[in-house]
DNA sequence: GGAATTGATGACCAAATGGACAAGAACTGG
DNA sequence: CCAGTTCTTGTCCATTTGGTCATCAATTCC
């Protein structure tokens, strides 16, 4: 009934909603905490097909993370970007971190964080995605705080945005620690009272 | 020659210095990429004594989390509590994580965060140890924030100290991705500036 | 329908994993 | 010297690890 335009065995899996699979696992426990029969069983593959479509573990490792930067933070840059006024969406994107742990029980964080701690010293690859990414939301929060204060130089957004990120980046691993909620309340407080405008 | 207290075969080894041996192991790499023939190679001990000694690998894990805690972060808070300026000591506090990884070449970062994003999902124990450093901090850091504006609010001193020590992790996880350093410092900066007094 | 191509399956593998254990070695106290 | 105790060593083990491969199944092109 689908039409194929290749030869061969039509794939009998969905890519990219199985990436999907691998990426919570990687994000939740690390790379070398998931062997590949948890994979496997997660997805309901056989091994081979796992190494057909997405190359060997860390092939893998760098596809999940690479998808967790073009799915979860590219949301996290539109929501910075979208709609709202400029404080109070960088007010969310300092809140998300704490919502995220305490309301919504995702004790996971940021995958950009934890894969920075787990595989940035090993996989030179990983680090770079890390780093993409992390840029990325700079880059986003500096335009928003250009928003808040037009006359703001460059380089003052810039030092606010990286100010902002670095807290993000904070919070997402304290948060991972189940620190007391009021701690990273006050922490994001702070960071928000210290915004310019 | 040595005098023993205790009957039976002495330890041949120091069991301090051969648990910062394995400290170094599991804060570089975390744990499940750190192996007991790795510890027992790094250590020059046959694994049948590091289980004597130690316990199995959680037990190791913990009492070199443990050590870290009772070491590096006791340092760090000793820094914190004097002498010096009082602000100086809170900008040696937040630029020691740049230094150590773009000057000193330690790419390590922060034991407490890798843990927090290596185990703390799956240890409570190892979670427990990383939210007591922190804590340890935050209060080393309210103490120099009350030094630095006698007429701070404690609730106040906690909040500048919970944004402090975000920033803190904050720098360690992004330094351990090798961001750039000019957007650590000048993050830095911005918590350093937004101090009060 | 038949060749060609590609995906799926399960068996298979060498190596490494965390851990257990018996035997021996080094010490203390009597 | 002898027990009693503790540490060390080497060996052993079941399981798991990441990864491969031949075989089979499903599809396209001609």
């Amino acid at each position: 009934m689908r039409e194929h335009r290749t030869p061969g065995r039509p794939r009998g899996f969905d890519i990219e909603a199985t990436l999907d699979v691998i990426k919570a696992l990687f994000w939740e426990r690390g790379f070398e905490a998931v062997s590949l029969a948890d994979i496997a069983a997660a997805t309901g593959l056989r091994k081979g097909s796992l190494y057909a479509a997405y190359g060997d573990k860390q092939a893998m490792y760098l596809k999940a993370l690479a998808r967790y930067e073009a799915g979860e933070v590219a949301a996290t840059i539109a929501a910075l970007q979208g709609p709202g006024e400029p404080r109070a969406r960088l007010q969310a994107f300092l809140d998300g971190p704490i919502r995220a742990a305490y309301d919504a029980g995702d004790g996971r964080g940021c995958f950009l964080c934890n894969a920075a701690a787990d595989r940035a010293l090993v996989d030179p690859d990983a680090a770079a995605i890390v780093r993409a990414g992390f840029e990325r939301m700079e880059q986003a929060v500096a335009a928003v705080a250009a928003e808040l204060d037009p006359a703001l130089s460059p380089e003052t957004a810039a030092a606010v945005a990286a100010a902002c990120v670095t807290a993000y980046a904070g919070l997402r691993v304290l948060a991972r620690a189940e620190m007391a909620r009021a701690s990273l309340e006050a922490a994001r407080d702070r960071v928000l009272a210290a915004l310019p405008g």
